[in-house]
DNA sequence: TTGTAAGCGTTATCAG
DNA sequence: CTGATAACGCTTACAA
């Protein structure tokens, strides 16, 4: 607090007996300087203990190095994969990443955007919520590349990452009735976001298209308690569903628990189940359960691979496969 | 890219027909400024989607307002939850998290922290691993405050907080005896981390006292799959244990897993479990797992209100509490 | 290859 | 309360 704090790239010149432009072209990549200049400059660095400044560096070549993350619930298993494979991906690409939590606030995407506007962050990844046009079309105007992933098809965005969610549903349709199953439930949170109701969608009208009918319930915001809710509405029904599929792994969780503890059924005997996300715990034993994996790797190198490449300006839609993982919350297999 | 990206506080300052250190002012709290004036600039601000640029205000200021996450393992229940809240409660003070992944590399942490100071963090807070003491005192000689969560005792750094691992381990050799549990285990994982080995010797001594002796069971990184090879060793043991001690709840759910499913014994009649860390998943049915909470809103509300202070410049050392949560994995209760 | 000098967008100081 | 001016630490023409 007392001295100057931190130590310049003028102090690093000055023990070295060079100019401060030579201490910067041996820390820019590709810059021309000469082998032994180099070598002092580095030695007077690191006797200093000399870091570029990134906050100075950025402010002149108008790159910051910023990659914002934007995205809420970040405790939950599916999200935080996402986000501990991007970071470091990112890291990989020698970005950094900023973390923006939001809620279900109104506005408080919007709130991050400009966040990483005033850090003049390279690019957006938004991972939750939806911005309003004005702001995106803010981002763009100032450059700022943003990335949507499983987000809104018609909101604007240079890169949409996106999955085949309502194909992916009709496969479980077919898993379903292969197991023998007649009775068909879909398990879905309220929260109505694009991908949860393109699965419902997908789920519905493929039974459809076999004469089946799908009892449809909804019920709270993505979680293991939304599951055990949902269980006890779906499995109380008359005529009670002999396959459920889950819109979400962590709903399919909760489902399980109360679907065995409460109304003792064995899965997948009595009931076959299915998930969205491959999260982790969907493999532990005591679930063990047939689902669709995020492709959150294929996610993350698209993305970064996007970002590093300068050349591509254009709006792009990336459309990925999710793979589904056989396991053994369905008959058959 | 074309044209210059960005709007200025110059251009703002033109359209409202003000000097720009008019504009500045009206952005910088507390400063002087007639309602008049900033009622103009705040206008022309608006139209022009200006965003004060934070590199430069970081540059003038010495104060960038970010803070660097330094953490390995995202992905993991318990730190995401850390982060999670940690990210939140920044936000809240006004500052940004800057979120770096480690791995188990050598000098993973320290390539971190010199990424922390490239920025120009006003602060680093460390989840995981453990930094060169050279590096440490790099930042501490730069400035930078440095936060220690869960960290080695005898390492610098102003503010550190820990749990107090020994003493709570000590709790529940009081439960099992107490629900008449007499050959006790500690399953632990390798990685040798203080507050792991805090939670060991805690448990191992507390047993001694009683005339108890411990079997202890090391292996792989603490998590689900080392919690099952660890039951695999401990429970075909010639005197199997009828208590175990995990030292993480993700070892424990691993090790109920095979506990019931591999040797059929039921929890808590045959068997005792305790974990710690209270992750979401030890209140699922299937583990209804008697577990610490670790205390995360209280480690940063204390981390963030530390780094707000800006008076409290001296060592601090700040012990935790680790609640027992206590739920059906122990007998009695 | 090197040094000099200008400029990036702010904020702080200091007259008015 | 306001406006000019000098930093902040860096990069990058430009000239040597």
């Amino acid at each position: 607090m007392t001295a100057r704090l931190y130590v310049s790239a003028q102090e690093v010149a000055e023990r070295a007996g060079v100019s401060r432009s030579a201490v910067s072209r041996t820390f820019t990549p590709g810059a021309s300087v000469s082998p032994e200049t180099r070598r002092r400059v580095m030695e007077a660095a690191d006797a200093l203990g000399y870091q570029v400044n990134h906050l100075a560096r950025g402010l002149m070549r108008n790159e910051s190095g910023i990659v914002c993350l934007i995205v809420s619930e970040v405790a939950t298993p599916y999200r935080s994969a996402l986000l501990s494979i991007l970071t470091q991906k990112l890291q990989n690409a020698g970005k950094v990443a900023m973390l923006v939590n939001t809620d279900r606030s109104d506005g408080s995407v919007d709130r991050a955007l400009k966040q990483a506007i005033r850090y003049r962050a390279d690019a957006s990844i938004i991972m939750s919520g939806l911005p309003d046009k004005s702001i995106t079309q803010l981002c763009l105007k100032n450059g700022q590349r943003l990335v949507l992933i499983n987000r809104d098809d018609d909101q604007p965005g240079p890169l949409r990452i996106n999955l085949d969610d309502h194909e992916a549903a009709s496969r479980v349709v077919t898993a379903f009735v292969r197991a023998g199953c007649r009775r068909l439930a879909f398990a879905n949170s309220q929260a109505g976001t694009p991908s949860l109701m393109a699965r419902e969608h997908g789920f519905v009208h493929a039974a459809r298209r076999l004469g089946l009918d799908v009892v449809v319930e909804r019920y709270g915001w993505t979680g293991y308690e939304a599951g055990q809710v949902l269980a006890q509405r779906l499995l109380t029904h008359q005529d009670r569903p002999d396959a459920v599929f889950c819109a979400t792994d962590l709903l399919a969780c909760g489902f399980m628990d109360t679907a065995r503890r409460q109304f003792s059924l064995s899965i997948p005997d009595q009931l076959c189940v299915a998930g969205f996300d491959d999260i982790e715990q969907a493999a532990w034993t005591s679930y063990d359960l047939t689902t669709f994996a995020q492709p959150v790797e294929a996610i993350a190198t698209e993305a970064v691979r996007w970002l590093e490449d300068r050349s591509l300006h254009e709006e792009r839609r990336i459309q990925l496969h999710a793979d589904l993982v056989w396991r053994g919350s369905i008959r058959g297999g």
